[in-house]
RNA sequence: GCGAAGGUGGCGGAAUUGGUAGACGCACCAGACUAAGGAUCUGGCGGGGCAACCUGUGGGGGUUCGAUUCCCCCCCUUCGCACCA
């Protein structure tokens, strides 16, 4: 029979549902590990070979800590809300409800194939009514709460202290002063516009959007935001604590941009009554070198500075400007091409008392700092090639450090701007730049026209979205146009069920069309946007610790039993979102004390991605339309040619050559993993997965590679069983009783010893290796009639490949005799007295060359091991009786002789 | 342009604190068993050389008895950021 993987898998998958062997409920007397996996969109293209290789990681860690003895919590759901069910539905006319749910069952159906052991009891899904409401729950949280930058933490909005001539203008008035401090607020500002898929997207999505060929506009919309910029300070130093990849790190330190600087006022000569004119320099030591003004195109200010002469020039430019993407203002940029028009507005300088000129320039950003710059062309390259463009005056106020390293500079040719000494600047004359800069806030600070300001790049978040299939929001307008929340009693708002969903043009969403559900007695009107993909996954890893709860979204104690999440692993594209997002979620959800630590994921892992082959003309041959041309593995002959293959084109024989891409459908270089499960098994799937390289490292599908290791799980097999009678079971073959030879215990303990250490590591392809080699070991000594493998060694290694081919693992274990599935067995402890060896390989060296190598004992003291060496007749040899000016003896290790 | 990570056989990749470079697997070559082998088992496998031996971890230099590992310069690849004042 051999090893039939597909009879060994069924029957223990069967077996674990059967039995809910990995259903883990709160105990307190057992340590908790929560091992989280990025839950899936259930796409449906089904599974991906690049889901499998993170989640088989989480699996290994899982069952591993199992048997350590920890309680654990390794669930899974489905993240099913989104754009790509709701464009199939158009297509199709099936509705995203029935999709998604056959979806799910099919992601859920190839993942048990692949015998993951999730507690599938915990199972939750995004578009679930008894989930959702708890999403809208925690938006009305935020709705309900502002950012206190006194406390430094979310407080109810109703404690939000009202400033005495806000009371007395009435309660429309406090109102609308609290709508401006809610943690979820409306906002009517250019937003990026999508016409093609006629939605507004979200600043991080803009350049996926482009990439896949849509045009994105910028569009005054009214949009809901979340505040997330008044969390940027926390999240940039909560990054401190965290097990997380550093680039991982370093993306979000970017994304939170902080800068340090200070905000100068300027006021405006002939309109002082506008109040002054704020910037945002992160050089305040170059105040003196400041020798004109730009605000952004779009400034509040710039329609009342403007002078009658300069009017119609400035409409038309900021007219073009809104036309402009941001991504065309980008490209400009990149050229280093600079447009702007003088507003014919001056500014009075705070120190000097000069007159400069006020410019727009669309190279300044509204959304940045106060969107208005000093421009200070002698010392930063976007003023300098800008005020070169518009012969602007360029004035030196910094210098080279004394003694340093700079040539004479000559800023009328090009900026400088590192560090040096502060010149032609009364009040900071000499200093050098970071002392120039603290001086210089100073001085501003006690004239009364500036401050110490830090700015964020990051912006708030907009959250709403013009689609049907995502979660309503729980708010509602009133008659008279003020924003009510739907009571917590009356949750969840859920989705009407509606059969034309297509977006209007003018961004109108398409719930404003199911005209029942919006309109509400007394002319309210229900809230027709829905939220963002992201909103279900910011917090599913908190719906698991408690999923079933209907009156909670979570219990206190389940949440402080099982949270923080110790382990998180998935893709690395979600470092500027998901994962930003969740954290603010979650320290928003800290500060209203429903989670007990401010951060949700304590290590973080990203899996790299899996490489499928292409082929492409080794001519570089490209189609008519300059496009590349690819052929697919079934459309290449390889023919090895003097130690390296080469690929021919079927037919054509042309030579192509072989390259590694990300796997994409229109590629057609996908690897469906149903179709290799089938073939090897789940067992071989996973573990080859686990054994192409490092987990955090992208790797070519290779599946020749696979079958190496299915014949390493078939060798294993064989260790253990026999053919029976033709037709009839394998047996197990006779084993030993005993404890087996010293040899075999010796090298089970070191095998032990390696994978536990390795596994703790993450090196799961060296603790693949270490099994393989034992068992090559056991199968040589058995063929050579030494020894086979006794039941005590079986036992134990039956154990160690557990968490990477638990199927078979099973099977093994069953047949040993054992009744009852492996995942509770402790987990193998590896003998110290067996690890300790009494000798080791002493490698000799005569100048720095190895020439011989011996068995010396462990305990020879470094005399006797130079001793040792010397008598070896190799090195006899290559001293040629010279005697070595120096012997360097490294014990344990080896000796050089060097002379 | 700025920042981060990386570069080891034909391929994926191993290598505590500097101490036998290439574990393990794939591919390939040879042999055994075979009616047969694309099954299985055994052996070989960085390059050069009959051999002794030489040489070799992107390139160049340095420290050291000894460098894949530490330091300096350069090249290349991947990723992130990119008018952020």
């Amino acid at each position: 029979m051999g090893y039939d993987h597909q009879a060994i898998e069924r029957r223990w998958q069967a077996h674990w549902a059967e039995h809910q062997t990995f259903r883990v409920e709160i105990d307190p007397h057992r340590p908790k590990f929560y091992v989280l996996d990025m839950f899936p969109y259930p796409s449906g293209n089904g599974l991906h070979v690049g889901h499998v290789e993170g989640y088989t990681a989480t699996d290994i860690i899982a069952r591993y800590k199992r048997m350590r003895g920890f309680n654990v919590l390794h669930p899974m759901g489905w993240d099913a809300f989104g754009l790509p069910a709701e464009r199939y539905a158009m297509k199709t006319g099936r509705h995203p409800e029935e999709t998604t749910r056959d979806n799910c069952a099919n992601f859920r159906a190839q993942l048990q194939r692949l015998g993951f052991c999730y507690d599938w009891s915990r199972e939750v899904n995004t578009t679930d009514p008894g989930y959702y409401k708890w999403t809208q729950w925690i938006f009305l949280q935020m709705w309900g709460h502002y950012y206190d930058p006194e406390t430094r933490r979310a407080q109810p909005i109703a404690a939000l202290p009202i400033p005495e001539h806000v009371r007395a203008a009435g309660d429309r008035a406090v109102e609308s002063f609290r709508d401006a401090r809610r943690l979820a607020y409306l906002d009517e500002s250019p937003v990026n516009w999508c016409p093609d898929l006629r939605i507004v997207l979200a600043n991080e999505e803009v350049a996926e959007i482009v990439e896949a060929g849509h045009e994105v506009v910028r569009k005054p919309m009214r949009q809901w935001m979340l505040r997330i910029t008044d969390y940027a300070e926390r999240l940039l130093a909560d990054l401190e604590g965290l097990d997380w990849p550093a680039h991982v790190l370093e993306i979000q330190r970017n994304w939170v941009g902080r800068s340090e600087g200070a905000e100068i006022d300027f006021l405006v000569a002939g309109h002082e009554d506008v109040g002054a004119l704020t910037v945002f320099t992160t050089r305040p030591d170059t105040l003196y070198g400041a020798t004109y003004m730009v605000l952004a195109p779009e400034h509040p200010l710039v329609d009342r500075i403007t002078t009658e002469a300069q009017r119609e020039a400035v409409d038309q430019y900021v007219r073009h400007t809104l036309h402009r993407s941001e991504r065309e203002r980008q490209s400009a940029s990149i050229e280093g091409k600079k447009t702007g028009v003088d507003t014919g507005a001056h500014v009075v300088h705070p120190l000097t008392g000069a007159r400069l000129p006020v410019w727009i320039a669309d190279y300044v950003l509204m959304g940045y700092g106060t969107g208005a710059i000093m421009a200070v062309p002698a010392h930063d390259e976007r003023d300098h090639a800008f005020a070169t463009a518009m012969a602007l005056p360029i004035v030196q106020v910094v210098a080279p450090a004394p003694g340093s390293a700079s040539e004479a500079i000559d800023v009328q040719a090009a900026a400088f701007v590192g560090v040096g000494v502060a010149v032609s600047s009364p009040v900071i004359e000499g200093m050098p730049t970071a002392a120039a800069k603290a001086k210089m806030i100073e001085h501003l600070v006690a004239s009364g026209c500036g401050r110490a300001r830090v700015t964020y790049k990051l912006r708030d978040w907009l959250f709403s979205r013009q689609r049907y299939w995502g979660e309503p929001f729980p708010l509602v307008y009133e008659a008279d146009g003020r924003v009510r929340a739907v009571p917590d009693d009356e949750l969840p708002v859920e989705l009407p069920r509606m059969v034309d969903f297509d977006p209007s043009e003018t961004g109108e969403p398409p719930l404003s069309k199911a005209t029942d559900w919006v309109q509400l007695p007394g002319g309210a009107r229900r809230e027709t946007n829905t939220m963002p993909q992201w909103a279900g996954s910011c917090w599913y890893y908190l719906r698991f610790v408690d999923p079933t709860n209907s009156s909670l979204p979570w219990s206190k104690e389940a949440e402080s039993y099982w949270m923080p999440v110790d382990l998180y692993v998935g893709g690395v594209e979600h470092a500027a979102t998901h994962l930003l997002y969740s954290r603010f979620w979650h320290k928003v959800l800290f500060d209203l004390g429903y989670v007990h630590e401010p951060e949700p994921f304590r290590r973080l892992v990203n899996q790299g991605i899996i490489l499928g082959a292409v082929f492409v003309p080794a001519d570089g041959r490209r189609d008519e339309e300059g496009k590349k041309l690819v052929f697919l593995p079934d459309q290449v002959d390889a023919a090895e040619h003097e130690g390296t293959t080469r690929y021919t084109v079927k037919g054509t024989g042309e030579s192509v050559e072989i390259q590694w891409d990300k796997m994409s459908k229109s590629k057609g270089n996908v690897i469906n993993p149903d179709e290799v499960v089938e073939a090897y098994g789940a067992d071989s799937v996973r573990m080859y997965e686990m054994f192409m390289g490092p987990l955090e490292q992208s790797a070519p599908w290779q599946t020749e590679g696979l079958a190496g290791v299915h014949r390493f799980l078939q060798r294993t097999y064989r260790l253990f069983f026999e053919e029976g009678e033709p037709g009839g079971p394998d047996r197990l073959r006779a084993m030993g009783a005993g404890e087996g030879s010293p040899r075999q215990r010796k090298l089970l303990h070191k095998t032990i010893h390696e994978v536990t250490e390795r596994v703790d590591r993450f090196a799961f392809n060296t603790a693949i290796s270490a099994l393989m080699v034992f068992v090559r070991d056991v199968v040589q000594r058995g063929g050579e009639g030494e020894e086979g493998l006794c039941h005590d060694t079986a036992v134990q290694f039956a154990l160690l490949i557990a968490p990477f081919a638990p199927h078979l693992a099973e099977h093994l274990w069953s047949a040993l005799g054992n009744p009852r599935s492996l995942a509770d067995e402790p987990w193998p402890a590896a003998d110290e007295a067996l690890l300790r060896e009494d000798t080791f390989t002493l490698v000799v060296q005569v100048d720095g060359k190895r020439r011989a190598e011996l068995q010396a004992p462990k305990d020879a003291d470094r005399e006797q091991l130079a001793a040792l060496a010397r008598a070896e007749p190799e090195v006899q040899r290559h001293l040629g009786g010279r005697e070595p000016k120096r012997v360097i003896v490294v014990p344990g290790r080896l000796v050089n002789f060097v002379g």
